[in-house]
DNA sequence: GTTCTATTTCGTTGTTTGGCGAAATACGGA
DNA sequence: TCCGTATTTCGCCAAACAACGAAATAGAAC
């Protein structure tokens, strides 16, 4: 009961729910998702605690990066339902459809820039 | 998105997810949830008003009860899939085996006696 | 109509949560 | 070693939320 409230918790916040699907295409480091939603990257951080805690992503350190992305096979059922449920409901909406897009932007700059601006600000 | 987070943020909540859950046998007035849960009615009330907001439930009214239950078939997918996860996931826990126990204990009783104590308090 | 009574609405209170910026941490490169 | 930088932790504030009790609403029974 617990891990799954963990989980809908975790998914009550628009912001957490749109950083899976924009995880969907593969691993972003925290300026990326950053860059994505115009948030502090502490913000940012503090998000990606709560998926983590509720094992909604997984992630893997590289230098100075961070890289998150969304739980392989071995994850639990409630875990792989729960993102199954969310691609299927959300896959088509506007709003996440223009979250690609912009994503698309942003994967083809380099993250090093991204990163150093969002600190200068 | 709008719709999906209305269900998420009422999936956020433990007793309301107890609800659903209680309400899988069937329907079940304001009171009987209310001796379940051991809150105020005031407070089941708000609890039903954003499950049903989200589309997680419908009322019937018959008399001066009001009688919630799960929706039928011709829910939104994405609701019906919500409520097969929380099903799944959750059907065999101790804490929701238990609230089934105390259920069968309410649903023994009057209804009518559990409000007029519940009110007195 | 008046009186019960089941439920909802309203106003208040304490807690949780999302956001930020500043400081701390961790790591690579000079 | 020291500096720069990606991320996290901390402390704060404002908004959202769960809980309650009191008052309002709606319907039955008299």
């Amino acid at each position: 009961m617990r891990e799954f409230m963990n989980i809908t918790k975790a998914l009550a916040d628009e912001n957490r729910v749109r950083t899976l699907l924009a995880l969907r295409r593969g691993e972003l480091c925290v300026c990326q998702i950053t860059e994505l939603f115009g948030l502090a990257p502490s913000t940012v951080s503090k998000h990606l605690s709560i998926l983590f805690q509720a094992g909604l992503v997984e992630s893997r350190k590289e230098g100075r990066w961070i890289y998150y992305k969304l739980p392989d096979r071995k994850a639990p059922v409630v875990v792989r339902e729960a993102l199954d449920w969310i691609e299927k409901s959300l896959a088509d909406k506007p709003h996440v459809l223009e979250d690609s897009k912009q994503l698309k932007k942003i994967l083809k700059q380099d993250p090093a820039d991204l990163c150093k601006r969002q600190t200068k600000k």
